[in-house]
RNA sequence: GGGUCGGUGCCCGAGUGGCCAAAGGGAGCUGACUGUAAAUCAGCCGGCACAGCCUACGGAGGUUCGAAUCCUUCCCGGCCCA
């Protein structure tokens, strides 16, 4: 392949801190081992966790060999980088099916098939389980002044908080990412040799440097870093929640819908930064949608690449389809083709037609069912304020029931919370 | 192990016997304005059978007409000492 990796993953906006200026040329000149830790603390992955799959992508479409290392050996110790609190720990039980499902969305994201680039995933449980503490204090332990690792900025963060402390185990945790970088670094991948280079969010600056030192101590070697910005927000509210939640790439927790909507929700502000990363548009064209994000055009595109990217083709398709139908203007219009559609793919959720009859279902009752509003509480004041319409037009009736006089053709109901959630009903 | 300070609603944080579903801030939600954006302004922001009732201030007991506030005990955390 043509170009640097390196100069993409500049103008992309993914160069935060490189350990070696001489990276770009090094990489320029012959393929690298290039390895991204994943934590597996949920069954999937999230908008967040994809920037490293991506940037992994993108070093793979440059002829370089991915290495995904799941980190289920450290995911039982929990990383403190960016934390504000000693964390949870899972079951090795949970770790493992957390694995399982992360290993199932790579497998869409980069290509494992065998090749010089073929990307490889491995569980550091393989070699952090067998090894003994006596080993690991002497051989790894020795070269770590613990002098050094107060002064990394994570640990020295959560000293300095005051009321939260760390552990021993956490505290532990850069030595086991060190360790693995060297046990990596040991590795042959065919064709290039060790790994010698790990990337990572800037938060993994500290884990990515102590492993460098490592490998420099006790192999004589040179090792390279590199991280990216981690993602954030121009109103400074963390990147990735909607407000149902965590954005997962598992369709089962985030709808192909939902993430789409996600996207389209972006701040005018990041649009162009989220083009840069996430998709794999050109630089041009980047800068032509970027410069009116305001006709939404970036927007679009932007939802329409990364849902391609996760769900594929066919149901980025259906998403744009369902988001434009819903915004696009009068329900009422809508076709009962164009209703069934929008129903398979928006929130939505069948509707006994007993329900509606005689004096017809509360509409309270309804949206605090449907789950458009968290409890019937909320459902009133949602109401009272106005935010709530069905079929498009605003219902401010506190009393107010629905009957079969409601439906739209086939049978569809469109409720409407505020201007952008919606569920559909079908009553049948 | 000892001493000490602390554990409040999604988060931070005030409250130290009734006026507390509990100040203030943040986040979130809704409305107006817009472009499914931002900013701004306004309202909401535990639940329900909703002028009332229920649940809630780490857990469990207790004192009291009445407790987030007092007592006992347990759990968890910070700091200092051993």
């Amino acid at each position: 392949m043509e170009g640097n990796v390196f100069d993409e993953l500049r103008w992309r906006g993914l160069v935060h801190q490189v350990t070696d200026d001489g990276l770009a040329a090094k990489l320029a000149g012959e393929p690298f081992t290039v390895y991204h830790g994943i934590d597996v603390t949920a069954d999937s992955l999230h908008v967040g966790s994809l920037v490293g799959v991506l940037v992994l992508r993108l070093f793979q479409s440059y002829g370089h060999r991915p290495v995904v290392l799941l980190g289920a050996g450290t995911t039982r110790i929990g990383d403190p980088s960016g934390k504000r609190a000693e964390r949870p720990l899972l079951s090795p039980e949970q770790i493992a099916a957390n694995a399982a499902g992360i290993q199932a969305q790579l497998e869409g994201l980069l290509d494992f098939r065998p090749g010089p680039a073929g990307a490889v995933l491995l569980d550091n449980t393989d070699w952090l389980g067998p090894l003994s503490l006596l080993d690991f204090l002497r051989d790894v332990g020795k070269h770590f002044t613990v002098n050094a690792m107060l002064a990394k900025d994570s640990v020295r963060a959560r000293f300095s908080e005051a009321d939260i402390g760390i552990s021993f185990t956490e505290f532990s945790y850069m030595l086991l990412q060190a360790y693995d970088f060297l046990h990596l670094f040991d590795t042959d991948f065919p064709g290039t040799g060790g790994c010698r280079l790990q990337v990572g969010g800037s938060d993994q600056w500290g884990n990515i440097t102590a492993g460098i030192d490592l490998i420099r101590r006790v192999r004589g070697a040179e090792a390279y870093g590199l991280t990216w910005p981690l993602v954030t927000k121009a109103d400074g509210t963390k990147f990735g929640k909607s407000e149902a939640g965590n954005v997962w790439l598992d369709p089962a927790r985030t709808s192909p819908y939902e993430l789409f909507q996600f996207w389209m929700h972006a701040d005018d502000r990041d649009v162009g930064r989220y083009l840069r990363t996430f998709t794999s548009l050109a630089e041009d064209e980047i800068v032509a949608l970027d410069l009116a994000p305001g006709d939404r055009r970036a927007h679009l595109a932007l939802a329409t690449a990364v849902t391609r990217l996760v769900h594929g083709g066919p149901a980025a398709a259906a998403a744009a389809q369902a988001s434009a139908a819903l915004f696009g203007g009068d329900l009422r219009a809508l076709s009962e083709t164009e209703l069934a559609t929008t129903f398979a793919d928006a929130p939505s959720s069948e509707l006994p037609l007993g329900r509606l009859a005689g004096a017809g279902v509360s509409l309270v009752d309804l949206l605090a069912e449907t789950g458009l509003v968290a409890s019937k509480t909320a459902a009133r004041t949602a109401v009272a304020q106005g935010g709530v319409s069905v079929n498009g037009a605003r219902e401010t009736d506190l009393e107010r029931r629905l009957t079969p006089a409601d439906l739209l053709a086939g049978g569809y109901l469109v409720l409407r919370r505020g201007k952008r959630s919606y569920h559909l009903l079908h009553v049948g």
